[in-house]
DNA sequence: TGAAATCGGTGTAACGATGCACTGACCATA
DNA sequence: TATGGTCAGTGCATCGTTACACCGATTTCA
């Protein structure tokens, strides 16, 4: 059963092979209507399809989306990718996953060798403050679309992000302790050398001046700057942060806001461990609000992220705009998040704390 | 800034691009060691790189392996999209990453299209009984490693199988129960009409028949087969489960074995919306012990599914036997799943249930 | 010593799709 | 009736790599 081609398309349908490539790529004006519908016919017929390799020999590009997680391991960076590549199939592309762990080296690799490999479009989820790693293969016209990653001063041009208003996001949450009558809240975060996470922990400062407290007066966890840890192990920052931060009682915050979904339930599991009991004991807010955030125990209240459409904007910046040659300079976007109250957060006991 | 072909390099060699070929595919027999280390100085000198369209045209395969899992968004598909990607790259091959929804219909159009798009091996993560909807593709000579389903009697003789021993996994759960007292264990999962599923409830119902207790005396859960939940859902149908099995106290289980953590916890949250305590009041087990098992308050304890190794498995006979030309007929594995004990299982309240 | 085998390497025709330059046929205008 | 302009469609070279057939120069051995 051999492949059919573009020439046994042609053929039944008494055309030149031209004509049918003409009809495949929206040439059709080019042609009568019973010529376009002959194609047609022998297409069915045939069930052709055109061959992806041979088109990319021709052409340079492929019809493939490069997606740069830092570990769809991570259940929000799986929650992403699937919602990606439903997005992408809906626009015929397929998705090539790559996790990058979190490392500005795979991170290059990955999107040269995707680029090498006739990729044009690419959606990188990177925390990076500056893209200079990749710049020259944007130089060279990849589109590129990141996530998780506001639109930085200094980023090329052609750089489209789609990503939540991270200090909007920070402010939300610590006001919401605020008005819980919270006054010793805690930032709990693995690294905090990215754009967005930075940006959340400038949100909580704010929040934290609006409301005349100082951030220098709140319990700090110091072990952020040491976490080596990967996504898929951002629980054990929370649950290093909950051992460390209640070693002395005297220090300890009655409320935390976290990085993420992940390490605020390894706070959680981490508050267990010490015996004490979320919401009631101590409030923790995460970010992201995984479907696990709903599933927990209590329920985690989070800063939601609007992943469905998030991916769909990504996904249609990443392969429409190529399209178009890049005729528009592309929009980044910047939406804002939804606080989702849940029971890990409570009023402050007003009892005094052991 | 054109690409650098074989010609150059040849050039640069001073040979023809046919020895360079040559070099590259390991056909280095046929050459001088002088003519070697020319062909690799250029190679380094130019920063040569294959085209992959290319060699893909011309020879009608990738080095692109195919996983097709129901839906990365489960966090213990996720986490195994990340191994494989991971045991792929050390292999040198990308991952082409496709979501099933466990929707037959998409796993053949899958399945073909990678077939088509040049794709020689594929991971595929089904649940189906048969393997009808894809035979023909592995006829033609796909080399297709099943996941999660271990291998059936009438599989075509190439198909390879890396899965847990399922039923052990069951009985190993029930087992764990009935040690702890419990003799009112009811199962619960969504549809049961996969391999992997109907091995987890036959080793549940041999557990209980070797204890010398009757299946049909256990509380049922009739919902499973109205399931309609795909897998991002899993913990829909737990929580569903719960709500159903106690709305009746009389037939309400002590103990319960879930299909899988996703959905154990969903039975979990189920219980807390009922008032009910995890472990002291009912007893929980799940299946595949992902990371969010560990993190759960309390902890949940699981039939774990070694992820790690099993994707090294499958990518392993994915690509190594793809290039063996199936010189060995593939083996499968049953690897013998661990029990993970935490604390959602309890001994069985001696108090008299309300 | 002559025929055959081996060695190290080359020439060339594909793989399938594409897009530019082109060709007739037809029509409109001067 | 020349001239020019559309229109519908075609021919061909090309993308980068590979496998097969082939070639000249040694070496082997009967």
């Amino acid at each position: 059963m051999a492949r059919v081609t573009i020439q046994h398309v042609a053929q039944a349908a008494g055309v030149s092979p031209s004509t049918v490539s003409n009809f495949l790529n929206d040439r059709q004006g080019r042609m009568v209507a019973a010529t376009r519908a002959r194609i047609e016919a022998a297409i069915a017929e045939l069930g052709y399809r055109p061959n992806r390799a041979a088109r990319q020999l021709r052409n340079g590009k492929t019809q493939t989306v490069g997606l740069v997680v830092p570990s769809v391991g991570n259940p929000f960076w799986g929650a992403f990718a699937h919602e990606v590549e439903v997005a992408a199939l809906a626009l015929g592309c397929s998705v090539l996953l790559c996790n990058s762990e979190r490392d500005p080296e795979r991170e290059r690799r990955y999107v040269e060798e995707l680029w090498e490999d006739g990729v044009r479009s690419i959606i990188l989820c990177t925390s990076l403050p500056s893209l200079d790693h990749v710049s020259h293969v944007i130089e060279e016209g990849l589109r590129l679309v990141t996530f998780d990653r506001p639109a930085q001063p200094n980023d090329p041009q052609s750089v489209v992000s789609i990503s939540i208003d991270n200090n909007v996001g920070g402010q939300v949450a610590t006001a919401h302790l605020l008005e819980l009558g919270h006054t010793s809240i805690a930032f709990v975060s693995g690294s905090i050398r990215s754009v967005n996470r930075s940006a959340r922990y400038r949100g909580y400062c704010d929040a934290l001046e609006a409301a005349g407290l100082s951030v220098a007066d709140m319990p700090q966890w110091t072990g952020m700057d040491a976490s080596h840890f990967g996504d898929v192990e951002a629980a054990e920052v929370g649950r290093a942060a909950a051992r460390d931060l209640f070693a002395d009682p005297t220090n300890a915050p009655t409320a935390v806001v976290a990085i993420n979904d992940m390490t605020a339930l390894g706070f959680c599991r981490g508050l267990r461990d010490l015996g004490l009991k979320v919401g009631r004991d101590v409030s923790v807010i995460g970010f992201d609000d995984i479907i696990l955030a709903d599933l927990y125990d209590p329920p985690l209240t989070s800063v939601r992220q609007p992943i469905t459409r998030m991916a769909q904007l990504a996904v249609s910046e990443a392969i429409e705009r190529g399209s178009n040659e890049s005729t528009d300079p592309g929009s980044s976007v910047l939406l804002r998040p939804e606080l989702v109250v849940r029971e890990s957060t409570e009023h402050v006991p007003s009892a005094a704390r052991p």
